[in-house]
DNA sequence: CAGCAACTATTGACGACAACAATTATTGGT
DNA sequence: ACCAATAATTGTTGTCGTCAATAGTTGCTG
């Protein structure tokens, strides 16, 4: 019987659950999980989203969506601004304060995929990125 | 702000739970979960394990081992018998049972990776088992 | 233009899971 | 004989993924 870590979906699986728990160790400074961190990345790149939007981007589940934007906007890092066209939806956008604390977090982030990667050389870890980006791309189905 | 997903601590994390669902939905018909997957292959490699052992081994929290023990158990795919010199252990050893629905579970273990790998040609397959592997080595602390 | 199917955000429920504290029984060392 | 360390267990807490149900809104279609 070959051994269980010889298998790449089972290490890719726990090397994911040991990733996020590195993130959430860095996040948690700031009351934010990375799951937010998450939604504030994407936010910084669109200037604003729909709900829906955000649930298909990030992959998480309507409901989830929710109060991940509630959080936020708990701490005032995001607005839920009325969207033009359609009184259903809300485009919620980054705030100024939301900017900031991304800026901050991601030096974090960078640490945590520092730590994880040392044992890479540069060209090796963008051996990986683009595999593991080829990965991502087929399994978004 | 580049992209979330250009941060490969954040792919590694995704893909994880990419993999997970996909291990979990094929081992569902056995009524098993990723876990007592993980469980089951581990014990067909050493014939008979500590508790502790298996703790140690596969990652998780002693409390979580007991019930995935029992889970198991319950089933009918292992046993627990006393430790030898050690009135405190068990040994949890794989039933003829277990190694049946091993055999079984497997197929669909394979097709998964398969499923999961299937934009990578074998030497890119082999490539990202190997970085992979060296980065869940550095990170077993 | 009336009605109906589809869609958006929301709430609520449930089980899986990780992390941790506390307890019981047992061991090994002193 | 005592005491710290250890193995398994129980229980608790919070996070998370998944799914069902609902209210309000939209756009299509007969």
């Amino acid at each position: 019987m070959r051994a269980l870590h010889a298998d790449t979906g089972y290490l890719l699986y726990r090397l994911g659950l040991h990733s996020g728990r590195l993130f959430n160790a860095t996040l948690e400074e700031f009351g934010l999980r990375l799951r937010h961190y998450a939604m504030l990345r994407y936010l910084a790149t669109v200037e604003g989203a729909l709900q829906r939007e955000l649930s298909e981007r990030l992959g998480y589940d309507p409901s989830a969506i929710v109060s991940l934007v509630d959080d936020l906007q708990s701490l005032g890092l995001v607005e839920r601004q009325p969207a033009p066209g359609d009184r259903r939806s809300r485009v919620v956008v980054l705030t100024e304060r939301g900017a900031e604390v991304l800026r901050d977090t991601d030096k974090g982030s960078r640490r945590v995929t520092e730590q994880l990667l040392a044992p890479l050389d540069p060209a090796e870890r963008e051996t990986l990125q683009q595999l593991l980006a080829r990965v991502a791309e087929s399994a978004r189905d």
